[in-house]
DNA sequence: CGCGGAGACCTTTTT
DNA sequence: GGTCTCCGCG
């Protein structure tokens, strides 16, 4: 007996997906047109017919989309066996024919799962631990300097992350470095050499510290997969229905091992749109989902294109931006929804005045009835939201920040996480780097040469019991050191640990260094309240490395306007979306057109646009303002490609703020002409002001 | 060899 | 604004 009523909940199209989904399904579908809505049913209504959770395995690209899945497929089930908690439990991972609680997540979350089970399979022990990026640029970095290709001694070599980029493109692309450094910089070809030893390297010196980067989970999960066919089929065996959401952006990697994981029951469902594919910088291979169709014979294929999500005006604005990209599908979206109003642009004099113009129009949104967690605001890198942040505080606008850093990526919740990393896995270099450092009177010099005494070592006891460890001169501070770790050591919960090494000794460091540090140890509370979930400590340490933003605080609901990434809004949705920064120079990014990558920022745009659904507004200042450069720029290409009829124009030149000019038909070729307080031109050729930065020019 | 101050330089996007 | 390097002092 169902439960779900499918026919009433779902538009035919839909319904077609969830009731035949099975073999292999390619699901093309448009954006708001109710994708991840169809997967979610999807889910619930295989549970309905008996497959138990255990048997179903839903890829997504973040670990949050999965978690919101599972969780709406437990309030439409009551499934018996239903459980969205997406944590494994440890004591049941790995046992064949117990269910584990492994049905949901990120590539890499799973495969850190699987590889915890199997390390020994892929030459690892268990202990292993995750690099984050950081970690891995930090590696990279002394790998750089071993094999003679320091940057900064010799311009002409890669920095850390821009070899970590091209690297981790290589690997993930499955292509050699040298050829990919050929196609990316035909100045580097000449270091190839030198750069694939600096790879060689890098390579060994994660093995010598038991550790994996974010690469290697996928790349040791297909490894598992391809050459260990006891795991495969005891994987593929036990899923019945493997589900990838957001399959454009998956690399060929990613490609193979959903393919091995459904090699026995052949029930995978991709759902994808090609119009979305925004990855590629992370070898993304857009071919996954063209030829899927060619790769699966007997794949059906669906196509959802209403659009349930947006207004026909910013939809017909979208449409005309995909139309720009020559590499689509011809595909325009059907909107659903009744007429609402044009999409506005609003040119502002500056970044700063462009953020006053965004938060007045917030305020006035926030008047006309629009809920506040209603309205978000995205922006190509998340620096650009620089001054609307600084606005925002300034006018007391709760909002909430995704993008740039994240939480786990502090400064201080990695001092005290690393501590819990050298616990776990004594030989983690880039971790006993950090925690050395902090401690008096040890520089990397000291650092090194106690670590190479800990070599010995098996275990972080032995290592702490040790009278014979010599620092010089940071010999006291060694000593404060061991006496954290035994603490730590004595603490069997990580949640213990963090309140160790906060109470023991980071506690008054913070205390003496940092002016903030009352915000610090809030945000370390936070950490070992968050470790409180999880019993163990290599699943906490996971959790940390693979979780992308964790917010912290709990009344995360709570009345707040979201502050966004283009890429992290991808899935997402609100009433009202600015896109700001739309300036040349800014969007499309200038990185992106030296590689070609134009096609690939306008389906971002694209991607932006197709976010909101009542009120979309795109904005930019005509100067940068930031390091003194006032010169003039244009605003985007994208921009100006779109016909002007579909859109509403405000402008706004220096000390007219209040002037709400519509212009009817903008004259493209007609130069902007943007005037001081004066009424003045102002000169094209930039100004050096030193002291501009966050000042509005109009103040100056 | 650690450390603090001064100044140069850089900032895409993510698991 | 943040991060990194350089340099002089202890």
């Amino acid at each position: 007996m169902n439960k779900i009523d499918y026919q009433k909940e779902l538009n035919p199209e839909q319904l077609d997906v969830v009731l035949h989904g099975d073999g292999p399904c390619l699901v093309l579908a448009g954006a708001g047109s109710g994708k991840t809505r169809t997967v979610t049913y999807r889910v619930a209504y295989l549970l309905e017919q008996g497959i138990k959770p255990e048997e179903i395995l839903l890829l997504t690209f973040t670990n949050k989309a999965a978690k919101e899945m599972l969780t709406r497929v437990k309030d439409l089930t009551n499934h018996p066996n239903s459980n969205s908690n997406p944590d494994p439990s440890p004591a049941r991972r790995g046992v064949p024919g117990v269910r584990t609680d492994v049905i949901g997540g990120t590539f890499h979350s799973v495969a850190s799962r699987v590889l915890r089970s199997y390390a020994s399979l892929v030459g690892r022990t268990n202990s292993f631990t995750i690099l984050d990026e950081d970690d891995s640029k930090s590696l990279i970095k002394l790998c750089l300097k071993d094999a003679g290709a320091d940057s900064s001694r010799d311009k002409r070599f890669p920095s850390p992350s821009s070899f970590q980029n091209t690297y981790s493109y290589s690997r993930n692309a499955t292509t050699g470095l040298r050829e990919v450094l050929e196609r990316r910089s035909p100045a580097l070809v000449m270091m190839s050499q030198i750069l694939e030893r600096v790879a060689e390297l890098y390579e060994t010196r994660k093995r010598d510290a038991n550790a994996v980067d974010f690469d290697d989970l996928l790349l040791m999960f297909l490894e598992l997969l391809q050459k260990h066919e006891v795991v495969r089929n005891n994987l593929a065996t036990r899923f019945k229905y493997v589900l990838v959401d957001e399959f454009q952006d998956t690399n060929l990697i990613q490609a193979k091992i959903v393919h091995l994981l459904s090699s026995v029951h052949h029930n995978l469902l991709v759902v994808g749109d090609d119009a979305q594919s925004i990855y590629s910088f992370r070898a993304a291979e857009i071919k996954n989902i063209l030829d899927f169709p060619k790769t699966y014979s007997d794949a059906k294929v669906f196509r959802l294109t209403a659009n349930y999500r947006s207004s026909p005006e910013i939809l017909s604005l979208a449409n005309h931006i995909i139309k720009n990209n020559q590499g689509q599908f011809d595909k325009s979206l059907q909107a659903i929804k009744k007429s609402g109003s044009l999409p506005k642009i609003i040119s502002s004099a500056s970044t700063l005045e462009e953020a006053r113009r965004i938060v007045d129009e917030i305020t006035h949104l926030k008047v006309a009835g629009v809920p506040t967690k209603e309205i978000a605001v995205l922006f190509r890198a998340a620096f650009h939201a620089q001054p609307l942040e600084y606005e925002l505080m300034k006018r007391n606008v709760p909002y909430e920040f995704r993008g740039g850093m994240r939480f786990f990526e502090r400064a201080h919740i990695k001092d005290v996480s690393s501590h819990l990393r050298v616990l776990a896995n004594i030989k983690d270099e880039a971790a006993w780097l950090r925690v050395l450092g902090l401690y008096q009177g040890i520089g990397s010099m000291t650092a090194g040469k106690i670590l190479e005494q800990l070599r010995q070592f098996e275990t972080l006891a032995e290592a702490v019991a040790s009278e014979n460890i010599t620092a010089g001169r940071g010999a006291s501070g060694w000593e404060i050191c061991r006496g954290i770790l035994k603490h730590m050591l004595a603490s069997p919960q990580p949640s213990d640990m963090i309140r160790a090494v906060v109470s023991q000794g980071y506690k008054d460091y913070l205390e003496a260094e940092q002016p903030d540090f009352r915000d610090r140890l809030d945000d370390l509370e936070q950490f070992a309240v968050f470790a409180e979930t999880v019993p163990n400590l290599h699943t906490f340490l996971d959790n940390v490395t693979l979780a992308e933003n964790y917010s912290g605080n709990k009344n995360d609901h709570s009345e707040k306007i979201v502050l966004s990434t283009i890429h992290q809004a991808k899935g997402l949705e609100w009433d009202a979306v600015f896109v700001i920064g739309l300036r040349d120079g800014a969007f499309p990014n200038p990185r992106a057109l030296i590689e070609g990558a134009i096609e690939e920022e306008r389906r971002l745009f694209y991607v932006a646009a197709t976010r909101a659904r009542d009120r979309l507004y795109l904005t930019y200042p005509l100067t940068d303002g930031r390091s003194g450069d006032y010169s003039i720029s244009e605003p985007s290409m994208f921009l100006s490609e779109l016909p002007k009829k579909i859109m509403a124009e405000e402008r706004h030149g220096f000390g007219l703020k209040q002037r709400n000019e519509k212009i009817e038909n903008w004259d493209e070729d007609e130069p902007v002409i943007v005037l001081n307080k004066m009424g003045e031109k102002i000169p094209s050729a930039p100004v050096k002001k030193k002291f501009g930065f966050l000042r509005d020019i109009d103040e100056l």
